[in-house]
DNA sequence: TAACCGTGGTC
DNA sequence: TGACCAAGGTT
């Protein structure tokens, strides 16, 4: 007979003692029951709406996300009138909100459940997963808080919280790490009230268990914390180490004529996907004005004449330090179609502003407009 | 798998 | 003021 072998990856196997984990269970869902904060998206039952909620919440801060919600929710009340609006509508709705692909992913899969769900949003986190913009954590979150199922999530905040709990070490992005929290949200979320138990985790993550100054005197669960046990709350869990910021250079093209400027829209891919701009082509650090000129004359499909250099709009991203180059050009036929655009407009600033643009380059639309780019 | 994708708040 | 960060997903 061989000994029996250790398993590793059993879904059976036990991670937290059954006492234990019911303790942690009602602590965090009866600290939830008192402490909770009132947001708007914890007032519906709409399935639509949560899964907005969720997808304005990535990587976003929940006063940032408040107005974009109610203002969205008020345009488009329904997965139906979500997937029958224009793109461009939508990224105009989501300006400013940042990571433009979580709003085409959106419409794409608004357009998914009418075609393949008769406009209901699927129920189980197996068939969220299959959408576009659904993952691992969106998919457990509109399951459990939506319809109730006992899917797990992890996301920044679960994460340092059963880090330290559970005393998790590895950095994030670690698999080994990744796959333990996992399994622990997993394990914790079966039981009653899995949505209510999955945001009891998030809301003790964003108000108490902050990564800087936690609150461990507030703590529900501070007996039941390894970390706070032996002193490591404050290094857990490690800083993600971040790469640092690339440098993006662009022309732009200032081309005034009569009061209007001539707007383009990108293509739906990459950086600012969908997005109208003033026209951008980029260019090297140290490409000369009369070269950039070239380049947007390439981009636009037509001949431009460089005017003069209208000053240079900087804008810091989390990976990218953007310098946009405006360079004020005129050409004798106006071009309708451009290789390098999905589309061109000329729009008076005011309709420019309320088109679907990002936060640079709108800044850089104000910066030529102020230095003078409608005057002759 | 590591790089890419935005923004505003905080200290 | 600049570095760090937030309810991640895609390729």
């Amino acid at each position: 007979m061989s000994p029996p072998r250790k398993r590793k990856e059993s879904s059976a196997e036990r991670l937290v003692e059954p006492g234990r984990r019911e303790s942690l269970r009602t602590r965090l869902l009866e600290w939830y029951d008192r402490q909770k904060r009132d947001l708007p998206w914890r007032r519906t039952r709409d399935p639509y709406a949560i899964w907005l909620s969720e997808v304005m919440l990535q990587q976003t801060q929940v006063a940032t996300v408040i107005p974009y919600w109610e203002r969205f929710l008020q345009r488009f009340p329904s997965v139906e009138a979500l997937a029958a609006a224009p793109l461009p509508d939508v990224l105009a709705l989501w300006r400013g909100l940042g990571y433009y692909s979580r709003a085409r992913n959106l419409h794409g899969a608004a357009q998914e459940v009418v075609a393949r769900f008769g406009g209901k949003l699927p129920s189980t986190a197996a068939e969220l997963l299959t959408l576009p913009g659904f993952g691992r954590y969106t998919a457990g979150a509109v399951a459990s808080i939506a319809f109730g199922e006992p899917a797990p999530l992890v996301d920044g905040n679960v994460a340092r919280v059963l880090s330290r709990i559970f005393e998790v070490e590895g950095a994030p992005g670690d698999r080994a790490r990744e796959a333990r929290l996992w399994a622990l949200a997993t394990e914790l979320v079966h039981g009653e009230r899995p949505g209510d138990f999955n945001q009891a985790l998030m809301e003790h993550g964003a108000t108490v268990c902050r990564p800087e100054s936690p609150l461990c005197l507030l703590c529900p669960v501070r007996e039941e914390c390894l970390a706070y046990r032996h002193g490591r709350v404050d290094e857990l869990p490690p800083a993600r180490v971040r790469a640092a910021p690339k440098r993006m250079t662009l022309a732009v093209a200032v081309w005034a004529h009569e009061g209007r400027l001539l707007l383009a829209r990108r293509a739906e891919k990459g950086l600012f996907g969908g997005l109208w701009e003033l026209p951008a082509a980029e260019v090297d650090d140290d490409t000369p004005d009369t070269e950039s000129t070239s380049r947007l004359a390439e981009a636009l499909g037509a001949d431009v004449t460089l005017r003069g250099h209208l000053g240079t709009v900087r804008r810091q991203l989390t990976h990218r330090a953007l310098s946009l180059r405006l360079l004020r050009v005129t050409g004798a036929t106006h071009p309708t179609h451009a290789p390098a655009f999905r589309e061109l407009r000329w729009c008076t600033p005011d309709e420019a502003s309320s088109l679907g643009m990002s936060t640079a380059m709108h800044k850089a639309l104000e910066a030529a407009v102020s230095a003078g780019a409608l005057q002759a």
